[in-house]
RNA sequence: CUGCCCGUAGCGUAGCUGGAUAACGCACAAGACUCCGACUCUUGAGAUCGUAGGUUCGAAUCCUAUCGGGCAGGCCA
């Protein structure tokens, strides 16, 4: 399979060197050059010669003249010099021709680098917290990672996805205390997840409660540290106890993660995902002491106020905290023994963090410790950061009551897409499991329509909006080209009938695919595949809507528009697939 | 105070390894369906690319400074 602008850069390399002698210019490096001009009436493709005017110590405008003579092909309709640069014009036909059946050929891999064959890549994504609500805010982390393992997949690379479920900690502590006062099995049994919420928030105010209370009587500014509390107290001796393997503890803190567990795979099930590995942090608890003690044994470890610190100053960097003064660990400390512990099970060519930008300075410290630890893997650690998620302009927070939880907001989704849809389909089940797809689809594509770096303003009625570059729009083109195809009842073979530009440019659209799974793949970008899914689908529905395809008359431009529009079914359905979204045939 | 990220039409954004007339959607204005699915398509109006310097044949893109917003910065994760 040879992309258009490959093939390009074979020929400029024949012509420079016919022009200018050998050893010039490698194809490789006249691919990196070529770029598709602003505008279709220059051309193509173009060859901007700029660059090439001082090693050969001519005027721009002079080299893209002798190209031009000394080039020659029947690829190209037209190849010629404006101003500094060399333009090429496609014979629409012959090039559709060759798009469809490169797109024919491969089939569901069409568009596929092929880059990662026998890697491995393991994502460490969504990662929520157990016992806490799964809310927006979660829904970057989950859909992103998966996206990416899913682009990953396509590459060819076995993957493997992480949830590091937030399974340990003080708040199991927490938790257990509210359990053991104000809670029963048959409450959380009915309730799930939400009444262990209930629970964690009751103590936490509590606590608070307590704390304010012992606070009363002394300044403002002697305060820090002398707040006191009970059932903090409390809860820190029944985590302690947990950790010492007090059975009836570990009784209840399995029973709190898999009830929540259990909730989010509802969630999990609807975006269609799953993960290879639910190791949350209680796991590497017993990893940790080997990591400290081969940073004691390097030396890299010093005692600073109490805590043990790795010193980042030569890096630029504040220090990063491996032990607490109480000497017990911290979240770098954690995640630098579940790396260690991953390398060795996966030994991976590649390990992908999905997390807010704001835990970019943490990742950046623990990564340079590993380096320091001697670890010749620590540059295959990547750290993926996507922009904070706001509501409506405020931020999340839970104790406000500012969140909107993940179930709620696919709930809403859904139900707006069955009103509207169920006037079209009588059948009840049919509609709900369309609902389903597009209410779903149209939340996930608004998420991964921006760049994941810019912070989002999450409003529901835009999240929620069917107009424009949305989700539903790009599902109900694709539904469109299975309707035609199977109204037509065949899928059509590529002829010399001559083509439109409309059809031109939507098999320039289709070719253009690999090279847009490769800089999604490169940025870790989806919404790179999203925005091609937007030009694919503008460039479908503009020929859909110029063309009679089923209904054409002249046999053989009927069978070029049936293969144009099978392609473009069979490029959507990838593209759709790379970022989580579903592809029902009907809507 | 220090570091990282973001400033592009009224709004939400793309373009950022420098390249030709700055692209898309919403909203606004005008138009197109006895037609393969109108959740469609066409046209118009709307931008001194935060600001000021610099590098270059050429800057939204690179460098410096500056303003505005977000985030982070030793015992949370």
């Amino acid at each position: 399979m040879l992309t258009l602008k490959k093939k390009t850069a074979l020929l400029l390399e024949e012509a420079v060197k016919g022009a200018f002698g050998e050893g010039l210019l490698s194809a490789d490096e006249i691919f990196e050059m070529l770029e598709y001009p602003p505008d279709r009436s220059m051309g193509d493709i173009a060859l901007p010669c700029f660059r090439l005017s001082k090693s050969l110590r001519k005027a721009p405008p002079m080299i893209a003249s002798a190209l031009a003579e000394s080039l020659s092909c029947e690829e190209f309709s037209e190849i010629n010099a404006m101003g500094g640069y060399l333009n090429f014009r496609i014979s629409p036909t012959a090039f559709a021709s060759r798009v469809v059946s490169d797109i024919r050929a491969a089939g569901d891999k069409y568009g596929s680098p092929m880059c990662g064959e026998g890697k491995c890549v393991v994502l460490d994504y969504s990662s929520p917290n157990v016992a806490k609500p799964f809310h927006i805010g979660h829904l970057g982390t989950t859909v992103i990672g998966h996206s990416l393992k899913l682009l990953h997949e396509f590459a060819g690379y076995k993957c493997v996805g992480i949830n590091y479920l937030g399974d340990w900690g003080t708040q199991f502590g927490k938790l257990i205390v509210a359990y053991k006062k104000w809670g029963d099995k048959a409450t959380i049994e009915a309730g799930g997840v939400d009444e262990l919420v209930k629970l964690y928030v009751k103590i936490n105010n509590a606590i608070k409660a307590e704390e304010e209370e012992s606070l009363q009587g002394i300044p403002e500014a002697e305060r820090a540290g002398k707040a006191k509390s009970a059932l903090a107290d409390e809860s820190r001796a029944e985590f302690r106890k947990l950790e010492d393997g007090d059975e009836e503890n570990l009784a209840l803190w399995r029973n709190f993660v898999s009830v929540s567990l259990e909730e989010y795979e509802k969630t999990y099930k609807l975006l269609g995902i799953s993960f290879d590995s639910y190791l949350g942090e209680s796991f590497y608890t017993d990893k940790m002491p080997a990591q400290v003690e081969k940073l004691r044994n390097m030396g890299l470890l010093e005692i600073d106020d109490g805590a043990s610190i790795v010193n980042l100053d030569k890096w630029n960097m504040p220090v990063c905290l491996i032990l607490k003064r109480d000497g017990t660990t911290l979240y770098p400390t954690r995640d630098i023994a579940a790396a260690v512990y991953r390398h060795g099970e996966y030994n991976f060519d590649k390990a992908i963090y999905v997390t807010s930008a704001a835990q970019s300075l943490h990742f950046a410290q623990w990564f340079k410790v590993v380096e320091l630890m001697g670890y010749d893997w620590y540059d295959k650690l990547v750290h993926v950061p996507y922009g904070t998620v706001s509501i409506n302009g405020a931020k999340l927070a839970t104790r406000t009551g500012n969140v909107i939880l993940l179930r709620d907001l696919f709930d809403e989704a859904i139900k707006r897409v069955y009103e509207i849809t169920k006037e079209k389909h009588p059948d009840e089940r049919e509609c709900t499991e369309i609902a389903e797809k597009v209410g779903v689809g149209a939340v996930i594509f608004y998420y991964l329509s921006n760049n994941r770096i810019r912070d989002i303003n999450f409003v529901m009625e835009e999240a929620l909006s069917f107009d424009g570059n949305t989700g539903p729009y790009v599902q109900y083109t694709y539904a469109r080209t299975c309707s035609i195809l199977e109204k037509a009842g065949c899928e059509g073979e590529m002829t010399d009938a001559p083509l439109t530009e409309v059809e031109f440019e939507l098999a320039k659209t289709l070719s253009v695919f690999p090279e847009r799974i490769k800089s999604a793949l490169a940025d870790y970008e989806p919404s790179t595949v999203t925005r091609y899914i937007l030009d694919l689908a503008a460039a479908f529905n503009r020929f859909y809507h110029d063309c009679k395809i089923a209904a054409c008359e002249d046999e053989k431009l009927r069978s070029s528009r049936l293969a144009l529009t099978a392609a473009t079914r069979q490029v959507l359905k990838t593209a759709l697939g790379l970022i989580c979204l579903q592809t029902p045939e009907k809507i």
